[in-house]
This record gives structure tokens, C-alpha cells and sequence, in this order.
DNA sequence: CGCATTTTTGACCAAAAGGTCAAAAATTGG
DNA sequence: CCAATTTTTGACCTTTTGGTCAAAAATGCG
């Protein structure tokens, strides 16, 4: 009989077990918890099994190694990141494109801290794990959009700026209220930011950018 | 003879020998590097200690154990984190007050990036070694800063804006650069920011803020 | 039902890492 | 120069934790 690759779940792309399917599932929610709170080295596989009601060792047989694990919860986290920066259009106007970009971001970081603080993470450790998908993919996409905020600059519907930093700006603004929420929170004098806050912070945050960069 | 505690640097803030005062803050800097990179649980008391060229075991002689290493460190960063704050006085012109503001802290980002990713850190993970500190200490003085902006606000000096909002984007706009310069870096396509991208950010961050406030 | 495949796990292992300790080395003060 | 004090460190201990493995349990299928 041939050398085969058995055990362990389908290496390939082909269809998943329904027990897999739930399985990898609840594994990846509960190791992003996990890595959010402890980071990389702080998270303990141990814990992300036992929040996932399985034991390690079956953990380790869905995810090789506590690294594969990581960079396929890094994966998923990168990949709702970038869905709504690609839906910046060079056919919209700008003051509404950007309200519902920094909208949407707001958004984000209310329904899903946990994923923005495992991203935060990788970022501010320096992207060991995900800096050349980053390069990759990220990079162009960027360029793409910048080249479209110049054009919206050379009609005139908005002020000479340098697209980069304001991109840079507006994902710090947003992202900020899932990072350091926690800050934000202790300033206010609550246990938790409110869903109000959220959308006080979105009010603030584009009307500032919007007339800060004339677009209103 | 009395039971004292004898060994261990003076507990009390009695004055300190020369060796101590060397050592100390060079195990400091050590350790904001180490922690910066690699978060607190990440963080290797030998590689430490190999970076402040002692061994591990007079380290510990130093910093009984590493969390208390790791507050130390904390503290140091927070009181500098503070600084700039607490020069917003209400004497000042809005649009210039906020204007030194954000270029000292974008200037601090520069030099400081790792104390600022220490920080960054600690916020993400829920500040759990700072938290009380933060409530006694940063609360209070960002309520106070927050009335000085009413006032300004009140006076017609700028747009009316949450002002608990305004810290929140100027701190995550200006530390941006810090923590996640990396991936700033990244989308610029070059290895590192340059003083040139740094003195671009201030200029950038500084129009928008002030423009966006109707501080200008 | 009975055999093959997939899933699950307890028992282990080895490496990493925080922390202790006693003794040596260096420094200081008289 | 000598004794007391401070500083430094190698050796060692213990706990934690990522990962392995063989065997059992569950599931799927003809």
C-alpha cells in the first residue's frame, strides 16, 4: 500500500466533515478570545481546548501546532479587515464614502473587539507571523485606494492630503474604541463602553474627518 | 540582633548607591525593549537580563520578580504618557494648545516607540497590572482637561465636539505611529518610517484635528 | 452487522522559564 | 589592611506548557 497521508483532516481544500466543520469552528472562536486577552505566548492551548469544551490533544489533532492555529485565526481576522476598504470607489463621493467607511469600522470594533485586539497584537509585535501577506495584499490595495483619493483631491471635492496618513488616521480613530476600549472606558467612568458611546464616537470621528479634510 | 531585612537594594526610598542607580535603569531599558516586543508573558527574564549585560539571578536581586519588573517598567511609561497632557491650560489659544499637543506626541511616538507599544500592550490585554492606577490617576485628569474644552467651546474658540471623543482620536492617531508603525511602514512600502514620514503625520494629523474642530 | 475511517483523549515527554539559595566576588568604611 | 556590607552568579528546583502517541470511542458505510 502507498506512503499515505492519513489522519489527521483533510490536508487539501476538500470538503470538511460536519464535525469538522463545527469543530474548527468553535476551536478558532474560542482561540481568538484567547489570543486577544493573552497574546501570542500568553495564550495557553490548554484554555482555548477547554473554552472550545474539547480536550488538547484534540485541539492539537484539528490544528497542528499552537502556531497554525494562530496564523489561521490571524487569517480570518485580516481577511474581514480589508472587506470594507475594498469598497471604497472612485464613483462615490468622497464625504459619503468615508462616513460609511468610518461607520462601518466603528461598527466593527463594537461587534468584534476581540478580532481588532488579535490584529493589533500581531501589528504592534512588529507582524512576525503575517507581515509578507501583508506586503502582498495589503499594500497594493492601499496603493489602489490612494490613487483614487487623488483623483477625488485633483477635482476638488476635497482638500490636498496625503491619502496614507489619513488612511492611517481613520483606522486608528475606529480601531482604537476595540483596542483600547478598555481606556476608554476607565476615562469615562463606566465598566464598558455603551452602545451609545459607539455612536457618539462615530459622530465625532466623521465630522472631524470629513471637515478636517474639507469633504464638507 | 534584630530581624531586619537585610540584602535586596534599600527598600525605602532611601538614597541609592551608584551601581544600583547604573544597574536599574539599565535593566529598565532592558526590559521595555524585551516587553515591547514581546508582551508580558513573551517576555524572557534571561534575554532580559543578557540585554543589561548582568545574569538573570542579579536581575532578580534587583526586581524581586518579573511582574514587579514589568510594573516598574509600566509606571515609568505612564508618567511620561501623562506629561504632555498636563500642560493644557486653559490660557491657551484652542488651535495652538492642541497643535504643540499633538506634534509632542507624535515626536514621542518617534523617539519612544517602545514605551508606547509597552503601553499599547497593556490597554489590549484589559490593563490589568494598571487599571486602578489608571482610574485614580489619568480619569480625573482627563475631566478636568475635558472642561477646559468646554469652556473653550463655550467661549466659540472651536466647533462644539465631545471632548472625551477628541482625546480618544488624538491619542490613537498620534500613537499610531507608534505601535502599529510597522504596518504604516509596510503600506509605504519601505523598512522603516522616516523622520520626513513622521514630521507628514504631525503636519497631516495637526490639519485635520484642527480643521475638523473649526479650531482654525 | 462488521469493517474501515475518523474522532477523542489520557498518559507522557522534553523544553522553557520563573524563582531560590548558598557561596564567591567586589565594594566600602574605618 | 580588615571586617562588614553589597553585589554577582552558577547550580538547582518546580511549574508550566507545547507537542506526541497509542489506544479507545464514535461514526460511516456497504
Amino acid at each position: 500500500m502507498p506512503v499515505q497521508a492519513k489522519k489527521r483532516p483533510r490536508e487539501q481544500g476538500v470538503s470538511k466533515t460536519r464535525i469538522q466543520q463545527i469543530n474548527q469552528a468553535r476551536i478558532l472562536d474560542a482561540a481568538e478570545e484567547v489570543f486577544a486577552h493573552n497574546g501570542f505566548r500568553g495564550a495557553v492551548l490548554e484554555r482555548i481546548a477547554e473554552r472550545a469544551g474539547i480536550s488538547k490533544a484534540n485541539l492539537l489533532y484539528y490544528f497542528k501546532s499552537k502556531k497554525i492555529l494562530y496564523e489561521a485565526v490571524l487569517q480570518h481576522t485580516v481577511e474581514t479587515w480589508l472587506v470594507p476598504l475594498e469598497a471604497l470607489d472612485a464613483a462615490d463621493e468622497p464625504a459619503a464614502a468615508f462616513e460609511r467607511y468610518i461607520r462601518i469600522k466603528i461598527e466593527h470594533s463594537r461587534i468584534h473587539p476581540l478580532a481588532s485586539k488579535v490584529w493589533a497584537n500581531e501589528l504592534i509585535h512588529g507582524a512576525p507571523h503575517i507581515g509578507q501577506y501583508l506586503k502582498r495584499r495589503l499594500k497594493p490595495l492601499i496603493d489602489e485606494k490612494a490613487r483614487i483619493i487623488e483623483g477625488w483631491i485633483k477635482q476638488g471635492k476635497m482638500a490636498p492630503v496625503d491619502p496614507y496618513h489619513l488612511f492611517f488616521i481613520i483606522w486608528a480613530a475606529t480601531q482604537t474604541y476595540a483596542d483600547f476600549g478598555n481606556q476608554a472606558a476607565i476615562v469615562k467612568g463606566k465598566a464598558q463602553l455603551t452602545k451609545q458611546d459607539f455612536e457618539d464616537a462615530a459622530d465625532t470621528v466623521t465630522t472631524i474627518i470629513l471637515k478636517g479634510t474639507g469633504m464638507i
